[in-house]
DNA sequence: TCAATCGATATTGTATACAATGATAGCTTT
DNA sequence: AAAGCTATCATTGTATACAATATCGATTGA
């Protein structure tokens, strides 16, 4: 993407607040990072305003940078954007998939089962990751799985949670299961709307789902 | 977004290349252009990362910063990308649109008339845009509306042409009745497909696009 | 006791200085 | 004459210095 200590950094701070160390609302003082990297305030300034443009730090004018922290209605129309891109994703594959792709596809979500199994949900976050990034492949269209990738990236903050849910990875299994024949068959139609379920309501209801973003709001705001 | 001088340098340099003065391709000089504004290289830098991120500008480690120069192959996937996200703005629109902003849609349709009239495609390109940012703003969903400005920005360069196409106007404002009518009938599905097709095809055929992005594309080369 | 204002301090924004690397031109060699 | 090498130069990357502004606490007054 760029300079090496640059990208570097903001690699680091990027995956600090995917993961969760660095939490929505955080304050990102420059000097502070700046020591904790060893380097100068410079390189910090830009990675920090990189991860602005793309969302995931709120740049305040002469008021510092935090991480950013969406509001219940910017995270609802986020995760909606996200749906329906993961779809197109999942339709474009169910088209475009290579034979030797419809392979890899199975067996990604074959060897998810072991997971599923001992309960490891660890393991099986990353299994989903590589099936979803298997899926953005199969569509043929690099631009378009960036983009969904940032999207979901900016989300997984709130996302963890869900994950953590009783019976979630044996449900998300079987919505694999099932998008994954969809794709097989060529379903774009049901393919679109079986991710799309799939990445909004993650196998709960609904109003589960949107008190679990509250949930996530609230405890910002109290922190 | 950001700082004050950072976030104009950053508009202005982003205008220009909407615009088409700065072009694909082109070198962007650090020390040029913090003389050209009379700033010292910090915000320059800064300004160009912001550019960066959001893929208009393209940095090359130790060797400096060009306005992004997509290939072939990368701008299909960006109108593959932008014809759905305008899809689903349409879609929305149809679904969500306020009494107040279906009658704005139509008579923002209906000003945009003249300018066909008299052949003012510069009028129209402005009527234009002012018609889509409508259904934008109809869609709800803000988030949505910056994502699809974004691309949409990111590809100006490469639609020029396009608007410029003999018939063109008369042609637009065909569609962009069809357009109206359909979200005025809530008719999603057809709104969809007319709006995908009005991005991309832009009234001409395919093979017709395709070659003057082409045309675009071997400008650059030899420029 | 509380609110408001003012000043000290911390932090951001910008400029400049320095370091490191890539580009270029001229020279050498075959 | 052409290709390769070297030294110089231009440009980027980083650090530091300085300027400007927001934050926070103390003080004052009601």
């Amino acid at each position: 993407m760029v300079t090496e200590r640059v990208s570097s950094l903001a690699k680091a701070l990027e995956q600090e607040i995917i993961v969760g160390l660095l939490r929505p609302g955080e304050r990102l003082d420059e000097t502070s990072i700046a020591e904790r990297f060893n380097v100068s305030r410079t390189p910090v300034r830009e990675a920090l305003r990189h991860l602005s443009s793309i969302g995931l730090v709120e740049l305040r004018p002469r008021r510092g940078a935090v991480v950013a922290s969406p509001g219940l209605k910017d995270l609802l129309e986020m995760f909606e954007v996200m749906a329906e891109l993961e779809g197109m994703c999942g339709r474009l594959a169910a088209r475009r998939l290579s034979e030797r792709g419809r392979t890899e596809l199975r067996q990604l979500h074959e060897r998810s089962r072991v997971f599923v199994d001992d309960g490891d949900s660890d393991g099986y976050y990353e299994a989903n990751v590589a099936f979803h990034e298997a899926i953005y492949q199969g569509g043929q269209n690099r631009f378009l799985a960036d983009q969904t990738r940032r999207i979901r990236n900016r989300l997984a903050p709130y996302r963890r949670l869900q994950l953590r849910r009783r019976n979630r990875l044996a449900e998300s299994f079987a919505e694999h299961d099932r998008i994954l024949h969809a794709i097989m068959d060529g379903n774009e139609q049901l393919v679109d709307e079986l991710l799309q379920a799939h990445v909004t309501v993650q196998g709960g209801s609904f109003t589960d789902f949107i008190a679990s973003l509250s949930a996530e709001l609230d405890q910002r705001v109290a922190g």
